[in-house]
DNA sequence: GCGATCAGAT
DNA sequence: CACATCTGATCGC
């Protein structure tokens, strides 16, 4: 049906163009060294790290959208005639290089806002909904696809200022540890950032991800000589309780975990809240071990949880997408006739809908999440709904991308023993020259 | 042996 | 109850 001319963090072929929002591997993933399906835009600091993360990858496709300025693109239409469209790529703040895109053309405007988040209270944030505005100017949003991964009421957590503010006073609290932070292979350099300039110390992080920090232009204050600091950025997949009660063999350390878990409204379903978590493992479930001591510092309304998980673990409200008050102000704010989630998850599966009415969309039933069982349907929905069929099919099929099938697993005590050691060889990387 | 893909783990 | 990412197994080459 639809002709799928472009495509957003998709990269089966079939698109004329195709567009990177960001380089984290759950949007990346597909791209490849061999990969060639069609020139791929991306921001500036994208193309700047792309080749760190894919060094075979053919250079040429590639294609810098600039921040703020309308790029023409000519496309040829199903029809076989040419079809003009214009793009404007806008900072989301959600990791270094990521961008939301604005479409608009004979098909009408589209926004398709990636995983991002702005924040009231931040001044670039500001810049980024200004700019929006300019690029909208009198134009309608006819589809917003929007980052709904924490569209539910139920997800309220602060300003990552404020959480920057709590990880400062949890190393402060502890003068005397050690302190292991748990990071990706992109994103939270803010708040690692801030962590080291209000508290005047360097960061530890592993070499690889030095050299991201050379590439994003931070080459003061991260260092991979343990010596030189006691705060350290662990990869979060080794970031673990197995991994805190080694190190506190040689020498006091808690970990900090930046996100990680759902931050629920006070009141709401608390009892449940760490099930099913990071901290799930096999030491945690041991019988009789005093470990699970959680204290909830949960203050009144929403400044944040501040959660002492473990004797050496606490877990900070960083996120790097936006809460549902943020996505209501954003949906706000652009107004758009139309609302589609671009991430499908069980708890965000019908709230678009929910958040258009909170919004004041009027919106036909037509949105994309009622379920995971309908996809064609939804599909002949959009080809309608988006007036034209060329983007079509590529923006659903990056909607369903994360879905994920539950499955009974079988783990067995070879390989969890395996993983163990595993981690801690990585360990050994990151306490190498206390010991 | 290698890359792509998937399941599973963290 | 999430996200992002890693490992290992499997498959096709």
């Amino acid at each position: 049906m639809a002709s799928r001319l472009i495509s957003v963090d998709r990269w089966a072929a079939g698109s004329q163009v195709y567009f990177l929002t960001h380089l984290h591997s759950d949007h990346a993933d597909g791209l490849s060294s061999s990969w060639a399906n069609g020139p791929l835009y991306c921001s500036r600091l994208t193309a700047k790290l792309f080749p760190f993360k894919f060094p075979e990858f053919n250079l040429s496709l590639i294609r810098v959208l600039p921040i703020g300025s309308w790029h023409s693109l000519s496309l040829l239409s199903p029809s076989g005639s040419e079809m003009h469209l214009q793009v404007m790529a806008i900072d989301a703040l959600h990791c270094p290089g990521s961008v939301m895109l604005v479409f608009r053309g004979e098909f009408g405007c589209l926004l398709y806002t990636g995983d991002f988040r702005l924040e009231a209270a931040c001044e670039r944030a500001r810049r980024s909904r200004n700019m929006l505005l300019g690029a909208l100017e009198d134009q309608v949003v006819d589809i917003i696809y929007l980052d709904n991964t924490y569209c539910n009421p139920s997800y309220d957590f602060p300003p990552r200022q404020v959480a920057a503010n709590q990880v400062v006073n949890i190393i402060l609290s502890h003068p005397e540890h050690d302190v292991i932070i748990g990071i990706d292979t992109l994103g939270k350099e803010d708040l690692l950032y801030h962590v080291a300039r209000v508290l005047k110390i360097k960061i530890w992080v592993w070499p690889e991800r030095l050299r991201t920090m050379h590439l994003l232009g931070l080459y003061d204050i991260f260092t991979t000589n343990t010596s030189l600091t006691r705060v350290r950025a662990v990869p979060r997949y080794s970031f673990s309780i197995e991994t805190l009660e080694a190190l506190n063999k040689i020498h006091p350390t808690i970990g900090i975990m930046a996100s990680g878990l759902p931050w629920l409204k006070p009141g709401l379903q608390m009892s449940k809240t760490f099930s099913g978590s990071f901290l799930t493992s096999r030491s945690k479930r041991a019988p009789g071990r005093a470990n699970c001591e959680f204290r909830s510092d949960r203050q009144s309304g929403n400044t944040g949880a501040l959660e002492r998980l473990h004797e050496y673990i606490y877990s900070v409200p960083y996120s790097d997408h936006s809460n549902f008050a943020e996505l209501k102000e954003f949906v706000k704010l652009v107004r758009p006739n139309n609302l589609k989630g671009i991430v499908s998850s069980s708890s965000c599966c019908t709230e678009p809908m929910y958040l258009g009415r909170h919004c004041g969309i009027k919106q036909p039933a037509k949105q994309l999440h009622m379920n995971h069982t309908s996809k064609g349907s939804i599909e002949r929905e959009v080809a309608v709904s988006t007036k034209a069929s060329f983007l079509n099919d590529d923006f659903v099929e990056s909607e369903s991308k994360r879905q994920k099938t539950l499955k009974v697993k079988s783990s067995g005590f070879r390989s969890s023993k395996f993983r163990a050691l595993r981690r801690m060889s990585r360990g050994a990387k990151i306490w190498e020259h206390n010991s």
